[in-house]
DNA sequence: CTAACATTTCAATCAGAGCTGAAACATTAA
DNA sequence: TTAATGTTTCAGCTCTGATTGAAATGTTAG
């Protein structure tokens, strides 16, 4: 009876680490599109990161039920950006990997990987946008209506731009940045 | 001679504000990912940012080479989130459309839906993981590896959420929020 | 009321991002 | 060296979310 229990206990607690796990890297997978990375490489990093043990490339593939290439694809880009670690286990050929487990420095990562692969070139357009606008002799503004609208647009946009590029800037030359400029807003409310 | 110099200043003029228009609303378009909304949504409300005019459906339908359900599908979107507006030309029966000019509103907008739609369920799941692990007696954990591991990641990400979530709304609670604290972030680089 | 015009809806279709899996390649052991 | 084992690549396929377009619905003028 007692051993019963023990067992029924014992499964209980097994049951409800899987389903927390599982659950975990849904949710990782869910905010995939935040960091703007595949589902597959969100869960992928999700299960590395709820999991206390490094894992294999075929640990993963069974684990999430994707196959082979897409595991090798995918923590090739989370080991290039730093998010995981390749680890060896002596006497074993394969490659093991193991997630940070610093939430801050993590998400530094993800947004600084972000913005240099989306925001930078943006801002990059913009600019040259705003040099076709200033070569315009202001003689020839008046064949349009309402001329300086789309100066003022672009002006508007820019600012806004480069404000966040700077304040980026700080968040990532370290992995404090993130979470200094978080406890300095968090008071203000 | 005069003249002809005249009309090459004025249809120079017309195709930079052309150009600049188009390149304007790919680059809203390339944008669209970080706000979370299809490309057409941010190319139809990039177009009506840049220009000064208000639009017709069917003005924006042959600006962008859409058909008319799509405009009508996402302008909904766009009103109801308050980042256009429906406005009405006396003597045409026709609704017409115009942007918000106010970048750290038209944000502040965005970056609100985007919360409440991806922040907000992904927090309810986790405080979900949180309280089933919370549920655990502390004698069943044995027979797990690493036992509070679970706990601390859940922990570690949830706190990192609720922070976020803590500034997001002070910044949404007014448009100038968002403003202040870029000030406030600015001078720490 | 009816006709003319504008808008919305939604089933069917399309496009493309992401995944698969087999073949090529790399590494290690013996 | 060869065999065994592990990893990477990429052409082709799949599946999801976006788009179309025609029919239904709504609106205004007369």
């Amino acid at each position: 009876m007692k051993a019963a229990n023990t067992r029924n206990a014992v499964n209980d607690a097994k049951q409800v680490y899987t389903l927390v796990e599982q659950r975990f890297v849904d949710l990782w997978g869910d905010m995939s599109s935040w960091w703007g990375v595949s589902r597959t490489m969100a869960e992928i990093h999700g299960l590395l990161f709820i999991t206390s043990t490094p894992h294999s490339a075929e640990d993963i593939q069974s684990s999430l039920g994707i196959s082979r290439g897409n595991v090798s694809m995918n923590i090739r880009t989370l080991v290039e950006w730093g998010l995981v670690r390749r680890v060896r286990k002596r006497g074993d050929r394969r490659d093991y990997y193991e997630s940070l487990t610093d939430v801050w420095e993590m998400f530094t990562v993800l947004a600084s990987q972000r913005k240099r692969r989306e925001i930078d070139p943006i801002v990059k357009t913009l600019k040259q946008c705003r040099s076709d606008l200033a070569n315009l002799e202001s003689s020839s503004r008046k064949v349009v209506p309402n001329p300086g609208h789309h100066v003022e647009r672009v002006e508007e946009l820019l600012g806004f731009l480069l404000t966040i590029e700077k304040v980026a800037e700080h968040f990532f030359k370290n992995n404090e940045g993130l979470r200094e400029a978080m406890q300095l807003l968090a008071p203000i409310g």
